[in-house]
DNA sequence: CCCATTTTTTGACATAGGTCAAAAGAAACC
DNA sequence: GGTTTCTTTTGACCTATGTCAAAAAATGGG
């Protein structure tokens, strides 16, 4: 999925908004294992992934990482909080395959913003549909057994478990990665 | 906290558009125990809270009732991904406390996200916002104890505690309510 | 292709928090 | 103000999942 396709597929942008729009991203390619961020630093873009996989994740006091979220292609992707508040990340963001991503600064975005109803339009979306993602991760962790937990990933990110670390997997889940390991084989 | 007054501290609109804006709002006084939008129905309406504190809770299979999310004073209140996609939703919408709420319906939102920019970036900060909330407590379950995800609460929602129903609590936080009780005991 | 490193699986054991049941306390209602 | 109903606390016991450690398997670089 590339970033023009995808913003038309959001709202109708008239084409000559789109062209300006998208002159304001900047094309990155990224290796495996690069880090976006790091906890502490304020994250200075939003990147729309064309290709690859990504993740934020946190460390523990223990010094484990714990992965927050899983970012693919075709979506946005970024530390949000630090993004648009402009505090210092609590996550890092770390790609997990090779990528070509399309990045924005807050600045740009702004401008983007103020300039575009269409464009405000976008990011109002963008964060709705956010919203309800988490909000069902929210239900799916919250009160539901290892089982049921890794069953609503399944849907949410469906050939994940092939792209990324099993232990990737299991911390995003709120589990061990034993216990995920174990829940695998026990899977018919 | 009204609604005039948190519109105007969110975006800086312009009188007559504020004006116009608050006209479609309309005013309704909600008792204790009433449910806004039961589970399978489509929310036709979001709220704004001007008094009062509300829930969105779902059923369990085995029909048990599980806390989503708690809504205060100064806050909107909806069964978002229903409200926005249209969806049946997946969770109750209940008031806690006798209320007063303003509510505004799906269309005539749309209406105004069309017709003022100054709108539609207001619904963009308050997403955002309460994306960046979700993120938190999901962080704040992934992955704690119980007495960590206790803590968490007290951050969100200081004086909830005494406003509703333990079991509403526990539930939220995603343990029983004889868990948080004995929390509570051993607190200093 | 081999060695080094990382990832996944397996086993033995520990424990936080769940379940069930009943008592105690508060609130609601006539 | 006494009875009913709802909410919170307490106790005894249980289980899903965590921890720690080591083996097995997969991956990657030279």
């Amino acid at each position: 999925m590339n970033l023009t396709n995808y913003l038309k597929n959001t709202v109708s942008f008239p084409s000559e908004e789109l062209e300006d729009i998208i002159s304001y991203f900047e094309r990155e390619s990224v290796q495996k294992n690069n880090l976006l961020v790091r906890q502490g630093q304020v994250c200075a873009k939003l990147y729309f992934i064309e290709k690859g996989v990504g993740r934020s994740y946190y460390l523990t006091e223990a010094g484990k990482e714990v992965t927050q979220w899983f970012f693919i292609e075709g979506q946005f992707m970024s530390s949000i909080e630090s993004f648009f508040q402009q505090n210092p990340s609590l996550y890092y963001l770390e790609m997990l395959e090779d990528a070509v991503l399309y990045s924005i600064t807050r600045e740009n975005l702004d401008l983007l913003f103020a300039r575009y109803h269409n464009m405000e339009k976008l990011g109002r979306l963008l964060s709705t549909e956010m919203l309800t993602r988490v909000v069902n991760k929210l239900s799916a962790i919250q009160f539901q057994t290892a089982r049921e937990r890794h069953d609503y990933m399944l849907t949410e990110f469906p050939d994940i478990a092939n792209r990324v670390a099993l232990g990737h997997i299991a911390s995003y889940l709120g589990m061990t990665q034993e216990t995920l390991s174990r829940l695998r084989r026990a899977t018919p």
